[in-house]
This record gives C-alpha cells, structure tokens and sequence, in this order.
DNA sequence: TCCTATATGTATCGATCGATACATAAATGA
DNA sequence: TCATTTATGTATCGATCGATACATATAGGA
C-alpha cells in the first residue's frame, strides 16, 4: 500500500476509527436518537471536522451502514465460511450470532442493520436500498455456502440451497430481534442443534 | 358496557382513535424521530390536549405499544388460531404476516415492534421490557395452537410445539424485516408452502 | 345558580437540535 | 520564503425540540 501524501494539514485522528465509534453510537440510540454532540464525544473530534470528514450526519450515518455491511464485518458469516463440516459450520454461524446479538465489542445489542438501522428505512434517503442490499449479500454467501456442499457431494444436487438460506437468514434475525429485546444467550443456544438438524435435512 | 360519567367538561376527540393514529405516526417515523407537531397533527388534537390525556411523548409511545400488543390486535395471530385446519391456518398467518408487512393500514411497513420499537430498547425506559413481553406472548399463543392439534390428534404427541412455536415466530420476523426493506409480497409468498411443510414436518 | 372538575386553545418557555462563519494551525509545492 | 490547501478550535447561528402557564369553555353536583 503506497502512502500517497496530500497536501493541506494532516488529520489528527484515524477516519476508520472514528467511523467505527459512530456506528456504535447510531447502533446504540439510532440515527434520530443520536445528536452530533454524541457523535463528535464518542469520535473525540469537534463538530466542523466531522462535518469537513463525513459530510452531514445522514452522510456519515450511511458510511457507517456501509462500514458495517463491508468484507467481514459479520463475523457470523466468516465463522460459516470458515468451517468445512456444513453441520458445524451451521453451528458457529448461529453460536456467533447469538453471540454478536447478546454481547457485540461496540456494547450495543442485537444487529446494527435489522435492529436499528431498519427503523429508519423511508425517513432516512439511501437506507432503503442499503438495507435491501445487505439481505441480497448476505442471502448469497448462505446460498454459496450451501452450494458449497453440494458440490462436494456432502449435500444431494437436489438440497434447496437458496430456500434453506432465505430461511437460515430469518433464523438470524430472530435471534438478532431476541437479542436486542434482552435474550440471554443461554436461553438462545438451546433449540440451535434441532435447527441445524432441520436446514440440513431434505 | 357502562357509560360511566364524568365531571368536567368532556373530550372533544375520540381516546382510542387518537392513540391509533399516534402509533401509526411512531410505527413510521420511531420514537425520536417523531415531534409532537407530527403527533398533534395526526391525532388532530393540540398540545396541552395531549399531555393531559397521555402524560408525555413517553407514555403516548408505551400506550401505543400496549395497544398493538393487546387482544386481536396481531391479525396474522386471529388468521392463526380461526382455521381449524393447521396447514391452511399456518399458510393464513404467513400470508397475513406478509400482507401486513407490505401494506398494513397504519400506511408503515413492517412489524411495529420488531422493526421499529425493537431499535429503542435500551433508550426508552419501559420498552425493553414490552418487546419481551410481547415475544413471549406471541409464543405462547403459537405454541397453544400446535399444541391444539396434537390435542386433536393431527399431530403427534412427540411434537414438539415449542421450538416449531420459536421458528415459526423467527420465520415472522424475518418476513417483516424484508417487508420494511421494501421485498414485495411476490416475492415472500413464494416459499410460504415449503415453509409450512417444514414446521409440520415430524 | 353557583362551585368544582376537566378539557381546550393560544402563546411561549428554555434547551437542544444540526450546521456553519471565521480565524488559526500545519502540511506541500514553487 | 511565501502561496496554496486542508484541518482544527471557538463561538454561535436560526430552527425546532418537548413541555407548560394561563385564561377560557363545558360538563356534573349541590
């Protein structure tokens, strides 16, 4: 990666990772419920270099949705990805969903896009389409894994990949939706191995 | 029903209609993003008007909780427990589900609870504690109506109610997520049939 | 016909909202 | 060295926020 150095006076603080606090921040009260004096104390920048950075607040409202549906910011999906026995990858996609919904690094609960960020589709320009564009992401990379199996041979050619992933996906936000709502784990890792039974069985 | 008297000068507006209106405006807009101005323009009332009946922007919202979560007010729960049949009754509640998710009367889309209430848990006090609440009734009422069919003789006795219960609820949530992002009813109601099959598979 | 109790309409409160003007600081390029 | 460019910090803008004071209107009860 080559350092390409522009002119003008150098930042004072690391873009990403005040970005990273934001997101935090609109995943914990939401775009309406959070004010710019939240955003510029969790970011620990003033006012005009937020706005000379990201825009306004809706511009970095949907940078850090973007941050967020970005490469392997869903843990869950990388943990699915990751392990080849589909039977355990199943199982460490759910566990880390649970996970990630009950206890994520930034203190919030639940999933940033299905339990915050969608309460803003239609009040918020550009949220729609990005939130549309995170299930069709994530839909594939289910579906993928899936296929995966089936041509290994692991899964019959006839396995519904792409049904089974539309319904893995809403197995997702159930307990993303019972995280938020104050769900203990526990309480959520039990019925995971009879659901990893039934998206496998055909 | 009793018409109970009441000193003073009585209301102008109808209590329940008023309320209904004010969810209508919350379900669109969530609760910080919602002004008194919009509240007393949809309900037709004035300010002062408004605090007196409800108390505060608050306790409007929790009343309006309280109101989607009482009796009939879930239709897909009615469409549910109505058909005798349990194939055609678990068909009738994903429709409804859908079709109140794409369309519902109130103009927003989506579930009120699970697509915009669920985002201000944590912010507004009395909220997190609804939503649970509302989870486990609606669990409850669905694991009764499994249950009605094993009673019945439909399903046997090893069936387990519960967890179909929990996924069938998740499956909902996922169906009103994708309403909110904006999926057509086309397109939900294609897989509804292998869904049903699925949750009364044994 | 008063008295009490509740609802309404007008007008407005202080606080906070998102956003910016302006002067200053710190880098590059000529 | 000096012009250009970009970032920062202070101070503050008008708008809107949720909420209320006050006077007035309308009911029942004595």
């Amino acid at each position: 990666m080559t350092v390409t150095k522009k002119i003008g006076r150098p930042r004072t603080f690391e873009y990403d990772t005040a970005l990273l606090q934001a997101m935090g921040v609109f995943w914990e009260k939401g775009f309406e419920g959070t004010s710019m004096r939240d955003l510029t104390g969790a970011m620990g920048i003033t006012g005009p270099s937020l706005y000379a950075a990201f825009g306004d607040k809706r511009g970095l409202y949907l940078k850090a949705i973007d941050l967020y549906c970005s490469d392997d910011a869903c843990t869950p999906l990388v943990a699915l990805e990751q392990e080849d026995d589909i039977a355990k990858a199943l199982h460490a996609f759910l566990a880390e969903v649970i996970r990630s919904a009950t206890a994520h690094a930034c203190g919030a609960k639940g999933c940033f896009i299905a339990t915050s960020v969608v309460a803003s589709v239609g009040q918020v320009e550009g949220v729609e389409e990005r939130v549309k564009g995170a299930i069709a992401h994530a839909e594939m990379r289910l579906t993928a894994r899936f296929d995966r199996e089936v041509e290994k041979g692991t899964l019959p050619s006839r396995f519904p990949s792409k049904t089974r992933a539309a319904l893995l996906f809403d197995i997702r936000q159930g307990y993303m939706f019972r995280g938020r709502a104050g769900w203990s784990s526990e309480q959520m890792l039990e019925d995971v191995p009879g659901r990893v039974d039934m998206l496998l069985s055909f």
